[in-house]
DNA sequence: TTAATTTGGAAACGGTCGTTCCCCAATAGA
DNA sequence: TCTATTGGGGAACGACCGTTTCCAAATTAA
């Protein structure tokens, strides 16, 4: 019986693991953008050899789309966990924003965002970039739709903020906070844009 | 007695209009991106060869921040004439916002701003790139900012608006705009934001 | 005319890109 | 123990990149 649920496939183990290589290639793609980051870059931040990680992906995209995907999984993770401590609609709405103003200055800022990255550099030209980008905004659109409806029900947000249109609004203000935090704003700049936008549910 | 003011220097005179060669090359860079825009392509979409491309050039960067400059000119006069016809500086900081969202839908939209594409793609690593997008975003939320001022003293914007940090939010919302139009979304959908974002200076 | 200068354009150059190949090591199954 | 299968890693490959070179053409100045 094996210690695993699942039997180990015929072959040599592969001796690294993919997530661990994955948030490496995050670092590269993320900060040099998908074209001028390039197999050598990576194969050096992963720590593989060119042919090794030709084995574990197909191609170039194909590592890009699995980082992406990684990518997505942990900032989700995060994100939905920053949430759960939300007293109410109102304060998940400002928690969300702040998380996103909390990456948006520093390092971290001037690393920048994988989604606004690829809808910039592959979303026009690559439809299975473009339909990642799509999904991943309308997710932060619907979440934040779905808070402001929480905030109704609640009495945190006044019913006169239409959910739709502000969810919209505050979508394009989380993604302008990415471009404006690759030139490395101060973490109170970006945070005074939180602040403003909180006006919207007064 | 030369009808121009200038003399014209010794050697062959140039046979293309170096601004109508620029306005091809921005074309290709807001599509495509630095990196991925070859040389090939410019050429190609300049209607030029490549010895003659680079007697007018110093070398790629060189054509990509030309490129650059004269985007920045050609927007700001446009901008600049349809601030001319506002009433009053709320009307003025909508028709602003408006011409980010008009910019924002369609196929201009997913052609893309050169400014947000330099952020994302050149602004970490290039110097002379990241001090042009500084100096871009600066003009922005002045601008904003003096607007909201203007609005201000009159009567169009209540003095409970505080200037700079809603001239922050502004320019966050307009570079939000710009990531959200890659992926195209609706005219009807880039306005409705800025109705919302509106709300701001009531 | 002649010399100097600059552009147009095509061909060529070295370098790097993404990718593949090949050989050896490590594992499962028979 | 033998075979099949997969991974590790480095060398090699063709393609394309940005750039330079070269020569003819067009212009100014002498």
């Amino acid at each position: 019986m094996d210690i695993n649920a699942t039997t180990r496939p015929p072959g040599r183990p592969r001796e690294f693991e993919i997530e661990e290589a994955l948030d490496k290639a995050i670092v590269v793609f993320s900060e040099r953008g998908y074209h001028a980051a390039s197999i050598s870059e990576l194969k050096d931040a992963m720590g593989l050899a060119a042919g090794s990680l030709y084995k574990a992906f197909k191609d170039k995209k194909a590592i890009f789309l699995a980082s992406f995907d990684r990518y997505k999984q942990v900032r989700n993770a995060v994100l939905d966990e920053e949430l759960a401590g939300g007293e109410n609609g109102r304060d998940k709405v400002s928690r969300m924003l702040r998380f996103y103003a909390e990456a948006s200055h520093g390092e971290n800022g001037r690393r920048g965002c994988l989604v606004v990255g690829t809808a910039i550099e592959l979303a026009v030209y690559d439809a299975e970039a473009a339909e990642r980008v799509d999904r991943s905004m309308a997710r932060s659109e619907a979440l934040f739709e779905t808070l402001i409806r929480e905030g109704h029900a609640d009495g945190s947000i006044p019913t006169t903020t239409d959910p739709a249109a502000t969810a919209r609004l505050l979508l394009s203000v989380t993604q302008g906070l990415r471009v404006l935090g690759k030139t490395g704003p101060s973490r109170e700049r970006a945070l005074s844009v939180v602040d403003t936008a909180m006006r919207l549910l007064d």
